[in-house]
DNA sequence: CGTCAAATAAAAAACGATTATTTTTAACAA
DNA sequence: TTGTTAAAAATAATCGTTTTTTATTTGACG
């Protein structure tokens, strides 16, 4: 049924087919910022990019432009653009700044719940759980991808129903931020941990309607994920 | 000496005196669109626009394109880009998340107290005082404009020292729409409530050093912000 | 009269070239 | 060698026009 985003634009929905060159550049260049492709820090050669996508200057630069928006990009005088650096602190900030916003986002989602929520929740958990007995039950790696569609379709669901746009928008460029930390920690590699217990506490919570126990289970989990992937990893590797 | 931002850029900070085209138009619309002198929902005719500024098309595009960034401007597939809509329920909205964030920003630069920063804030809150005591104890609407600047400036003091970026940039963006409203509801008339009696208090328990009394100080005075503001007036007047 | 569709007008998106700025290279003098 | 500066190259910013899309009008036909 209902296709999830991976991490796509949260507002798109009807199937408007035709997209503007400049969107259709602004996906393609966001997703590589998101992948690595587009290393931190790594300036962004308006004129290089616009030869290999085949459009002109100024659709290039409005499309990388358009990247300011949720700080994938920055851009300085004079000196064009470059892709936003990766640092622990700003990982940390990241983190903190999550817990604070995904945390309301998900007091006043629960709130408001309904039928319809419900059923979508436990069909999402229900695909998740499926991906994740794979990945990490039987340890099959070729299963990362799919997990982070579902892993993040399960998240946006549990979101759903907060209604103040401001939050859901602040927590969309937070966890698309975020996941270029997984990306970049994790790479291609399994997670460092069993998220299974974390992920059933959120459900099992969510469901039963205990708001306060289920945010107290989001938080740690955003926590750990930020503690496992600092503790394992580096970021100047 | 230090010459406050009305409402500007947060960090350009220093004296970058040519600024590039994109970056003077963008500012100028930003005004347009806070002042009101772009109405809500009005459509932004590129070409207008363009000849009235004396740019070209690129550059007004890629100039509206970046008020993308703070959502002061919304654009639509193949229809162009239109100044965001005002809403009570928007309002309400940003009311809440500024409560969230503006408060935990408070917090995080509340513990990290200094020195300068309490001098900063000392000489903040005076200006701020003698400006509300003209304005509203003698009743000199004609301070109206210089009080914007300085109770911004009172308030940007008290997050200063927040050293978590996305916060401070989150409270930035619901600060500029928060504004905006104000001055659609208040227009030049003086302030619906006398506030002297709110700054104090958040003023004395700042430099007292109970954070949280100083959080709860700001979390009512945002909230009554909305309250007396939304009562008195009519967002479709 | 009202509906539908072709013709026209208006506006948005895309283009590729020109101009300004920064960075690099190279020449020369200390 | 090292430091300074001027020319050259590279890259960013800006421009004005062309193409494509959407909105509006007009007019034939039921």
């Amino acid at each position: 049924m209902n296709e999830p985003h991976p991490l796509a634009s949260g507002d798109k929905s009807q199937g408007t087919s035709k997209k503007t060159a400049i969107e259709t550049v602004q996906e393609q260049i966001r997703e590589r910022v998101i992948s690595g492709a587009l290393g931190p820090g790594e300036r962004l050669h308006v004129d290089k990019l616009r030869l290999e996508f085949g459009v002109s200057t100024s659709t290039m630069r409005e499309a990388i432009s358009r990247l300011l928006i949720d700080g994938l990009v920055t851009s300085e005088q004079q000196r064009g653009f470059r892709v936003a650096p990766l640092t622990l602190k700003d990982f940390r900030d990241i983190t903190d700044a999550r817990k604070l916003i995904e945390a309301q986002a998900l007091r006043i989602s629960l709130s408001n719940r309904s039928d319809v929520w419900e059923a979508d929740l436990v069909a999402a958990y229900h695909r998740l759980s499926r991906i994740e007995e794979r990945l990490i039950g039987e340890g099959k790696p070729e299963f990362a991808h799919d997990w982070d569609t579902w892993n993040s379709n399960f998240h946006d669901c549990l979101v759903q129903n907060c209604d103040n746009a401001w939050l859901k928008r602040f927590r969309r460029t937070l966890h698309q931020h975020s996941y270029r930390y997984h990306r970049r920690l994790i790479g291609d590699r399994s997670l460092p941990r069993d998220v299974r217990i974390e992920h059933k506490a959120i459900f099992d919570t969510a469901i039963a309607g205990d708001i306060e126990a289920c945010v107290a289970a989001i938080e740690a989990h955003i926590e750990k994920s930020y503690t496992d992937l600092t503790q394992q990893h580096d970021l100047s590797e």
